[in-house]
DNA sequence: CCGGGGTTGTAGACAGTGTCTACAACCTGT
DNA sequence: ACAGGTTGTAGACACTGTCTACAACCCCGG
């Protein structure tokens, strides 16, 4: 194993660390160089601006919810039940890292025009169209545009985790909602269907 | 009328400007100051901090949400038509002020904890749990707790408007797609009847 | 072997930030 | 007229992102 890993990921592992300990407020340049161990104007030498390195660090959170997707929807085989483990697997992903995933979509924070970020952001798209596509395939909404069908039921899971990571609903209907309310979720969306047994 | 109105609302109006004009990384408590034409220090004699001072804008923003919402869905009579009305005053009042929006659903920036804050947060709340009680009593989904579906059309509705004020659909789907977006979302959610001619 | 050159890191500076504090002006009611 | 509260000012403090000059360090060609 290398005992020093490269510097740009020392760097966006520390980044990690501090906004899963600290959160976004805390989420410093300089306190990603603390972390790290070097110094503060270090992190400056592989990323030109904060806003970059942080369009890193979602590029690779994007990256990581692909492979939560696909983990989720890994072994379930209805077109329609694929999508709902879909929201499910998504949903997870941004409550088990609640700071990757809120820096993954801070317009203001990130360097948006980022190509990597991006491409990872087009990735994660094409992976929930692709899901779509086989659901339309099977007769599910088969005649609306694809990329509009996709993209209502991104926002649909994506509302979703930013409110319930907001606190709004866990004071209205409590902590352990959450899995009750995804299933209403998918099953409006995709027709109502009871959930699965 | 009042030349000179309680600095209490000069300072919101102020911040209303400046995050208008200079967006969120502008929202700073000095720039406010500046805007308001006092000294940096002045917005803490009626704010103990620009937490607290954001948690009023946010309430405001919650108080013309729910103004929104009622005009839009005023003169609609059939409930679900009503809750898709309601959907599209909502989403248009998160893309008329962006500003405010965005910063009424940002726990980072906000003194979550503010009484009017919270006061005004569910009273929006309240104001679609109306809406789909009165559709419920018309028989549909009636079986499903209120809180929940009401919690998911508010999930459907806030995740488009987050999405397209960060900007990713427009890169997909063209500048002018959120009308049709609103359009599905809400024609799947309240079961998939063809919009309203 | 040696000596550059690029990579990586350091330390200090600068303007800007939120918040605190000491001070002053002003308005109000008795 | 005067005391007290309200409102505002100006300076300080620690912190931030970014820039710059400087120094180690490693690798590779002669």
């Amino acid at each position: 194993m290398a005992p020093t890993a490269p510097p740009r990921d020392r760097l966006l592992r520390a980044a990690r660390q501090v906004v899963a300990r600290d959160g976004l407020a805390g989420l410093t340049l300089r306190a990603i160089a603390r972390e790290a161990g070097v110094s503060h104007g270090a992190p400056l030498r592989h990323f030109p601006t904060l806003a970059s390195l942080l369009a890193a660090l979602a590029a690779q959170g994007f990256g990581e919810l692909v492979d939560a997707v696909a983990a989720a929807v890994d072994g379930v085989d209805d077109p329609r039940d694929r999508i709902a483990a879909a929201g499910h697997g998504y949903v997870r992903f941004a409550l088990d890292e609640p700071g990757v995933y809120a820096v993954m979509f801070r317009a203001d924070l990130v360097d948006t025009a980022d190509p990597a970020y991006v491409e990872a952001g087009l990735a994660s798209f094409a992976q929930l169209a692709d899901l779509v596509a086989d659901a339309q395939a099977a007769g599910w909404q088969a005649d609306v545009p694809r990329d509009r069908l996709t993209t209502v039921l991104w926002a649909n899971v994506h509302g979703l985790a930013d409110l319930w990571l907001h606190g709004a609903p866990q004071g209205i209907l409590g902590e352990d909602a959450l899995d009750d309310l995804l299933a209403l979720s998918t099953g409006l969306a995709t027709g109502g269907r009871p959930p699965r047994r």
